[in-house]
DNA sequence: ATTCATGCAAATCGTTTGCAACCCA
DNA sequence: TGGGTTGCAAACGATTTGCATGAAT
């Protein structure tokens, strides 16, 4: 079912680039963990579990290669880190991401829904949108239901 | 016309702060250049032309004292720098950005316009969203117009 | 007089880079 | 073989922090 590693060993040749041991067990962990939205630093661990050898250098160098080949997306969850996300199809980073500030949760809304905006800004502002990044922040259901005074985790 | 200032001072006392003049200044730069979503160094630079001898931590501790009282609000364009914006009123981060990923420019969508989504993400998610972010990449209308090949000088 | 704020320099921290050794194609 | 790749350590750049001095209430 998941033919991603056969075309990324096809999309590395196409660019002149190659395939290592390094850059194939950082796309596994990522595709592992697909839903967790790892840090650099969270990759890096992983990969080491079972690659002790690798530097924190080459788990950089690798996931701004994955981002540019556009096989991982790239989150700002406003914490300081990177964070990436297995992107399973070139269309496929047209969700969004609810973040809530009182646990920090980080959950996805599949839906994109934003064509109608889209469509206004380019008969308004006549801004052609190619792509968009939206993050909402607020409440999960748990928290929401909580009586305390608030007491904010996270600053947007 | 504009009566922050007074509100500052008021605020500030509220909070036990002290309003000292590179506060002003700082709040000052930001409210004369309103709409340039300026960066941390570029309010450094233009608070030194009035008051030389502050500092740069100053300007940090500033601005994080100004985001925390919700007079400013923070930006993050995807160039590396923290940028401010002048938050006119309590609802006014209501509005989203549109950069342009050929030249760079960033200009703004007033309205807001999320209400039906934020509304599904409540009944579909149980998340009670409370503010958002959205940016949006694509072309101006200038550069929507030019014929030769892409040369992308943003990157997401 | 207190208490908070400032300026400076040093410290942090995530990320990038130079370079010699290494290894895939 | 040969050029891309790696690991290491040093370099970076934005932001933060410790501390003695200075200013606001």
């Amino acid at each position: 079912m998941d033919n991603r590693p056969v075309d990324f060993k096809e999309q590395l040749k196409e660019r002149g680039y190659k395939l290592t041991t390094q850059r194939r067990a950082v796309l596994d962990v990522i595709i592992k963990n697909e839903g967790k939205h790892l840090s650099t630093e969270e990759i890096y661990e992983l990969v080491k579990e079972g690659y002790p050898e690798i530097g924190l250098a080459t788990v950089y160098r690798t996931l701004l290669l994955l981002d540019n080949m556009e096989l991982v997306y790239k989150l700002d969850l406003d914490d300081g880190l990177s964070r990436y996300e297995l992107n399973r199809n070139k269309e496929d980073h047209r969700h969004h991401h609810l973040i809530c500030t009182k646990c920090g949760a980080v959950s996805e809304v599949e839906e994109d829904l934003l064509e109608s905006l889209e469509e206004q800004i380019l008969v308004k502002n006549r801004f052609i949108v190619k792509d968009h990044r939206v993050k909402f922040y607020g409440y999960c259901e748990a928290c929401s239901q909580v009586k305390e005074p608030d007491s904010e985790v996270i600053k947007p």
